[in-house]
DNA sequence: AAGTTACCCAACCGCCCATCT
DNA sequence: CAGATGGGCGGTTGGGTAACT
């Protein structure tokens, strides 16, 4: 009846990933691709719950994931998608390749949120802070706000794949302490350069990457041109079949957008 | 230089829905 | 069909660090 717990909650560790629990992790996703995640940590040999298992590889250690402080092409349109799909942020990452919810949901939360409330906007409702009566939500305008962030999500796809880890923080735009540069990608990518070099299977026929190949992906070993990149995930799902490896926001957009 | 405050974000918690037995 | 769990999701927390006093 039912299914056996997900893990016994006894030994198992919590806190901050290391290195080495990192590289576990990747191995085991690179050879047996995501199974049932409560399986992971023991056939990994990991002392970990299987949900923070699953958090780490989706929010950090996935090799599609962008780093650094959102774009504001990016941020445009994470505030489009929250006026039309409210806290749903796992929709919303959907529609941006290589952001995951958890840090769609810091930005809003630690930027966005000041950034409305600076400009004089609810963050909630999106309206007018000083508005007094929030009105009715006109049915018409939906149509032209979907269009509006069909219009963005294309945009975005089409730097995505070009640009370079285009969402260094350049910071030519932002003017406040969210220019902050505490979110510095480079120690980062270092560590995660150093996780994914470690690994035994870098050269693993699955991947079809080598590091000397890579380009803006170049951390994980991954293609950077548009061709390669379109390539690299379809040798992706190709090879891992309908495994969901939170690429999906990939083709959904190719699927509503990619064509036009 | 030391202490305090503010900020950021990785990770955890708890709930919900789909799925399994 | 009912009960239980897995996986996904949104909300929250706590540690680390930069900025300020």
């Amino acid at each position: 009846m039912g299914r056996q717990p997900c893990c016994d909650k006894l030994g198992v560790k919590k806190g901050p990933w290391t290195v080495e629990e990192d590289k576990k992790l990747v191995n085991f996703i690179l050879t047996h691709g995501q199974c049932c995640w409560r399986a992971v940590p023991k056939l990994a040999g990991l002392r970990r719950c299987g949900k923070s298992c699953r958090l780490r590889w989706t929010n950090y250690l996935r090799p599609d994931l962008k780093r650094g402080l959102l774009t504001e092409d990016e941020e445009r349109l994470v505030i489009d998608l929250h006026a039309r799909l409210g806290n749903r942020w796992s929709k919303i990452a959907a529609r941006l390749p290589g952001r995951t919810d958890n840090e769609i949901k810091n930005h809003w939360n630690t930027h966005i949120k000041k950034k409305l409330i600076k400009m004089g906007i609810d963050p909630l409702t999106h309206e007018p802070l000083n508005k007094e009566v929030t009105p009715q939500h006109n049915h018409d305008d939906d149509h032209h706000d979907l269009e509006v962030i069909h219009e963005e999500s294309q945009k975005l796809c089409s730097h995505v794949s070009s640009s370079d880890n285009s969402s260094a923080p350049t910071d030519q735009n932002s003017s406040t302490d969210e220019s902050r540069s505490t979110s510095d990608p480079g120690d980062d990518d270092l560590l995660m350069n150093y996780i994914w070099s470690e690994t035994i299977f870098l050269d693993d026929p699955l991947w079809n990457i080598s590091p000397e190949t890579s380009g803006s992906y170049g951390n994980f070993g991954l293609p950077s041109s548009e061709d390669n990149s379109d390539r690299w995930l379809l040798d992706y799902e190709k090879d891992f079949g309908d495994e969901d490896f939170g690429l999906g926001c990939f083709s959904d957009m190719d699927m509503n957008y990619g064509t036009q």
